[in-house]
DNA sequence: CAATTAACTACGATGACCGTAGTGATCATG
DNA sequence: CATGATCACTACGGTCATCGTAGTTAATTG
């Protein structure tokens, strides 16, 4: 994530010089799907970052203004990591992105029915995990996750 | 782009490992926003990219289906590489990328009202994008270019 | 056939990332 | 209140990617 000469007024320049590095989207994916907040959540992951490079990654994105640091209230040594509200704005590159993914990856582990849920009924349910993660729920864990909502039958109407 | 331990099943993670790198979408944008096709039209763009960086990059997309590479038949010193379907399927990817820097970069280079359109009209748009690039235009430039059909008028009736 | 252009490759230097180990602060337990 | 566990990191040496410049080969132009 190292442009040589600075920027370009480029708009994708932007946004990749921002977040285009192979960890921030995880870290934002964390948050959304699985509703991690904390440094030892990320760090668990799948995809196995190292402490450090984790560690710059959360400073350069709470300096980028995508992510909100603050301390635990009720546990003094967590530091807890929201998205911000220019944060939950790349939701909408996310889920284009596991569409593209879902189709083009034979070994994907999305399941189809949900990838097909978002993709016919985009606008709604981007709305959806905006605000479920604004408050914050995820789209898969928790009582209050979309995937709940879904399941309670709150979306067939509002979608066909 | 080097991730540790290989694969998760997790889409963001496989896409990012395709074209999550700092240059992959940015070939895919000269392509499909400025019509560049060959090795020295991307290596002039604003992001000065090396040589064997640009080399690298070029192969994967290609090893990952997303480039087409052939000779030019007309020059046959020149190597051409178009985008296949499954590149053309990251035009919604790049256009929410667009969106968002748009939104939040104070020194964005998109002008406002093309961004508007583009939102207000996502999926028209899209198409357009996806068929003109497909039948060797581009978005800014060239004559059958995006941009020119809606400057003819061809939009606003289909938007609104 | 000389000069130009195109697509790369070579290469040394710099910087990023990797994995492991360690640190200081806070909290839970006996 | 002492001990151990947990938390968010930082340190560090090794490896790997990228950077920028320069060169190489092949095809085309004049």
């Amino acid at each position: 994530m190292k442009r040589a000469n600075g920027r370009s007024a480029c708009p994708v320049s932007f946004g990749l010089e921002t977040f285009g590095d192979p960890w921030s989207l995880l870290v934002v994916r964390d948050v959304v799907y699985f509703g991690k907040h904390t440094f030892n959540e990320f760090l668990a992951s799948d995809e196995a970052v190292s402490p450090s490079v984790l560690s710059a990654r959360l400073e350069a994105l709470t300096d980028a203004g995508i992510l909100h640091r603050y301390p635990d209230p009720a546990d003094r040594r967590r530091v807890r990591y929201d998205l911000t509200d220019r944060g939950l704005g790349l939701i909408p590159i996310m889920v284009e992105i596991a569409e593209w993914s879902a189709a083009h990856d034979p070994d994907t582990g999305a399941p189809a029915d949900w990838i097909a849920l978002v993709r016919d009924n985009k606008p709604e349910m981007v709305r959806r995990y905006t605000e479920t993660v604004r408050r914050g729920g995820s789209v898969f864990v928790g009582e209050d996750s979309v995937l709940a909502q879904v399941e309670a039958g709150q979306l067939q109407a509002a979608g066909a």
